[in-house]
DNA sequence: GATGAATGAGTATTCATTCAT
DNA sequence: GATGAATGAATACTCATTCAT
């Protein structure tokens, strides 16, 4: 059982994602990665018809298990879709270096476009519950859809990039929930 | 004279840039380099000990020309840091592509070191301007130092890298203005 | 039964001929062989201890069935030789591509000396023909018998590649005929 | 003037042709290349972009210094075609092993196309110089032109290949001219 | 100021082969 | 009879760098 395959990729996607959280994206290398394994480079092409498949099978990682239940609306999807972002990379500190990086992996244009469509699709999907957070009246109206996501996002973002950095020193649960609090606060209907 | 040493350094500068945004950082080799200036592979050899300092030297334009005047603090300070850093992309496109992915640069040590250097003396000089407006009654108390941190800077860096993803399609300028008036704003004294 | 081991060589070296003459022999890879014959890799060394073996069995196949009837002498042993060949060719187009490139098989010390080994044989047995159409006065007298053997079977060898170049475009059987018809006009006594 | 780059391209590919006519195309490797040549493989694509562009380089060589002086017809212009080929191979002796095997290249598309362009130009030479030997009445009528073309060359290639595998043993230039003797007397007109 | 020629180490990938199952 | 998993050595090619000129 020790070595299903399934369980293998998932071995070597998660050595990718390690060699490029600690040395970069410039040292994921088939002969860093296979080391990093454990298996000899050929071996690595047992399971990957090639380096390009496993940054894909890498960058759809991504998104794995990044569902909002669809009950929520409003404030609470939005932050159900942050806390699953904060307990993705808790549970895989190293995505905290890549997650926010879409400039990693220019120049490889399918990995650009995956990137791309991923980043739209959260777009458009945190716009739609700030709209529900407007008709809600849980969110000051006047603010440009466009201003009103990077205010959002943004803080994430660097949040997630600040703690990846620092190599996890300090919470980032709680740190989420203070940053959601306060932008609940202070984006709320002003008294 | 048109090429003394020194343009010649900044035109390297440049070309490197340019392709770190165009074609990523895996194509930042000395050959695309050198034909991107025009001459031959050992002629950067004259300008530059290596590749590695070519890099160090284009992360130390990341900095370049970015002074607040010393008069300035509190909002005041803070908007003219910002609006440094987005005069600074206009001027310089590709810069937007590069200025915040720090992961780029992962795995050259001496690298890393400057560019946390430079997040570093950028969080003090916000956090202490930051601390300025908290003084003079035009920020609202009680939030975290860090978490107002990431509320002003996250949303910037954001929108920074949307223009420069996107290829400069909307007005950087103004929708920079209109982030940090929305944010002095929102984390103004309430009412 | 469908397939006893017999058989399955068979297959494997047909395929391996198929692979020669369609992609070159630089594309006779055990991979290429075996997805051709429908297996495994692995299960190719089954059949045979390694590819030297394969290629040493195709090589002997260009010999199968390829008998002179004992009883025939001077051109119509000759003829039939030749008819032989055809025969063969028409019967495994792909052997066309190969069966006079001796050059393929350069650097595999044994298939160059099995190669060898056939072709002297058929010299042997084509020059003792030509004897005996001397002796029976069906053949010029006077011409060096080196000279005498390329002028018969170089044109059969340019032939049969013309033929397996062509994808069998034309009817080899009937020009066949043809060239031996006026070599043996040609060359049989004058007047 | 040991190195200019001309000189060495020629070293390069006399050094692929020696490989290529000892070891076989299998062994036409860029590090077998490289050793041959006395320089590191890299070096070698200093002066070629690829092994593609060496190949072609000596498929073209195969046409190197072969023109009919354009005062000759009929027989006197075919001797001098096969002298030019029998001169061009004593010259540089690797030829005879490659020259005349077309199946060595299979499988590189650009290769094949080549070479095929090549046969048929000089079938096409060979056929109009035989048309004028008729009209000139210096060949039996009667023989259709594809047999007479491999009549005629068939032999020569059957000639130099064998002076090829035997490596260079008998007098080429000398069998050369007993062969064309030889096929002039018996194509000729009959008595 | 810059080039032409070269190198050694590294890149992704493919090869024939092995072996436990 | 055959497979799945693996390997070591080779493949073509690119890298940053050097150095005599």
């Amino acid at each position: 059982m020790r070595h299903d395959p399934a369980e293998r990729k998932r071995q070597i996607i998660r050595a990718a994602l390690r060699i490029i959280a600690e040395h970069g994206i410039g040292n994921l290398t088939i002969r860093n990665l296979s080391r990093s394994v454990g298996v000899t480079e050929a071996a690595l092409y047992y399971y990957y018809p090639g380096k390009t498949e496993i940054v894909r099978d890498l960058i759809r990682g991504f998104d794995d298990g990044l569902k909002i239940e669809p009950g929520l609306r409003g404030w609470d999807a939005i932050r159900a879709f942050i806390a699953g972002r904060v307990a993705q990379v808790i549970a895989e500190p190293d995505l905290a270096r890549a997650l926010f990086a879409e400039e990693l992996f220019l120049g490889e244009p399918e990995s650009e476009r995956l990137l791309l469509a991923m980043m739209h699709a959260h777009r458009e999907t945190i716009a739609r519950h700030l709209d529900e957070a407007e008709e809600d009246g849980t969110l000051r109206r006047g603010i440009p859809r466009d201003t009103l996501f990077r205010m959002v996002l943004g803080p994430v973002r660097l949040l997630v990039r600040q703690w990846g950095m620092c190599g996890g020193k300090f919470d980032l649960k709680r740190e989420s929930e203070i940053l959601l609090d306060t932008l609940q606060q202070t984006l709320g209907k002003e008294a």
